[in-house]
DNA sequence: CTAGCGCATTGACGTGGATCAACGCTGGCG
DNA sequence: CGCCAGCGTTGATCCACGTCAATGCGCTAG
């Protein structure tokens, strides 16, 4: 339940907004602008995109877009987790990112107007906000100011994609939780951190590319750089050390995607 | 040398335009239209985007961005291949992609005004277009349809990476390579081809993250599948059969990308 | 309290790929 | 003509990780 807590300024509303049967549209009305996707946005162009949002509930292990098939929607995440795979054709499937609240998906096949490349699935019961595709390209292409927020978003989400090619190619698992891990602290300069894990070790391991019994190994291995584990508790004694093994690049600091 | 005959209609022209010496402006005047990326504006738009634009040329292992350094320009290439990595804090360096004529690169980093996160370095002696960066900014910003454009290129490259990250998890070397050659094939209904390799193989090798060991073992392997090679010339006995052991999925074929 | 289930850990073993080293082939050059 | 450099191939060995199987631990339900 913890999870419901993340984004409590959003849940005060939403807890009003959705009655058991759905969405309320008019309470929807100063939702989109509280999206970090869309708060840079003149009023007027809110507007029109709440116009063709819609916010919806829906439960544990729901499908909210289908590998293969066509974009309707551009969901953004208000509550909850979704999980993105992309399954190959020989039926097997890799776990691509695992999205938090406030974060948005399907960006590109909705712009691309082509079949999504990811099947998008709720970790939990989720809410979300779902904005017609077609309304929003007609958006997107007469106004310049909604084309260039979603083209910084884009772009930010394809650099993300290059980082994770690269620690693909080139860091063991052990390295990658390491960066994880310290990505998880705010503080730049602590020496010494502890926070609980957003989601099970079995998702984890997945968003990490690998297995989970690795994962296992792989926190064993950061046991003599100073990292300890108590289930989802996760203490850091010693944040200099593990940067050396793992290095959080100049490169991957949030600032910088 | 073959390369440089790869999109003969614009060799043409920059022979001409191209002395030993440079750059010549005037001539640069239709150069943005024929780009695949821009040919779709209207010509006020591409005038705008050519009065910021620069051809040059630059001899073989040349490095147009530096990993880490601010973007200056949006480069389009049009002769000679270059390849894109990604170096991680250690110092090794994965190779991410690599790029053909009247492709660009280094969008997403213009776009957000974040440093490079890879380093482009020219594999051979290379021809191309620098469109300068806050310049394209600066139309991006109040032109729709350059936005537009430029969205739906991002989004392809993301999903691009998308696609590279999932074969990363997923397949295998062997894998890998098959599904590159049947990308090579453009008859979709052939049952046997042939061809060259756009590039040696420890270029490929990178390309498809591995060794060049690794490379030759793939080879190898796909020998029993009708895959055959004489240096870079190769020919598919069974195309077919290959797919069978590495399906380029439905959502890998061009159209869909 | 205890039974039982699900998640997490640990061990044994197999595989893909990296690494290191040797060798062949080819093409340029003295 | 023979030498050498560069690329590609092959073999031996090692390491990271996947797989399978057994065990441990914390949780809830009875």
């Amino acid at each position: 339940m913890q999870k419901l807590t993340f984004y409590s300024q959003i849940d005060h509303r939403a807890d009003n907004r959705l009655g058991p049967n759905g969405a309320d549209m008019q309470i929807t009305i100063d939702l989109i602008g509280t999206l970090p996707l869309f708060e840079r946005l003149e009023p007027s162009l809110r507007l029109r995109i709440e116009a063709i949002s819609e916010t919806i509930a829906v439960g544990a292990d729901h499908v909210l877009s289908l590998q293969g098939t066509m974009p309707k929607h551009l969901h953004v995440l208000l509550e909850g987790q979704v999980a993105l795979s992309s399954t190959a054709a020989d039926g097997t499937t890799a776990l691509v990112e695992v999205l938090h609240p406030l974060e948005h998906f399907v960006l590109a096949s909705v712009l691309t107007r082509l079949p999504y490349l990811m099947t998008a699935r709720t970790v939990g019961p989720c809410r979300l906000v779902a904005i017609d595709a077609e309304g929003l390209l007609g958006i997107v292409e007469r106004e310049a100011a909604v084309a260039n927020v979603l083209l910084h978003s884009v772009s930010r989400e394809f650099r993300t994609m290059v980082c994770q090619v690269r620690d693909l190619k080139l860091r063991t698992a052990a390295q990658r939780l390491g960066c994880y891990l310290l990505a998880r602290v705010k503080d730049g300069t602590a020496e010494r951190a502890e926070f609980r894990l957003p989601f099970d070790k079995g998702l984890l391991a997945a968003r990490l590319g690998c297995r989970q019994e690795n994962l296992s190994r792989a926190f064993a291995a950061l046991r003599s750089y100073g990292v300890e584990t108590h289930g989802s508790r996760v203490i850091l004694h010693d944040i200099p050390r593990l940067k050396a093994l793992a290095v959080p690049d100049e490169l991957s600091d949030p600032n910088v995607l």
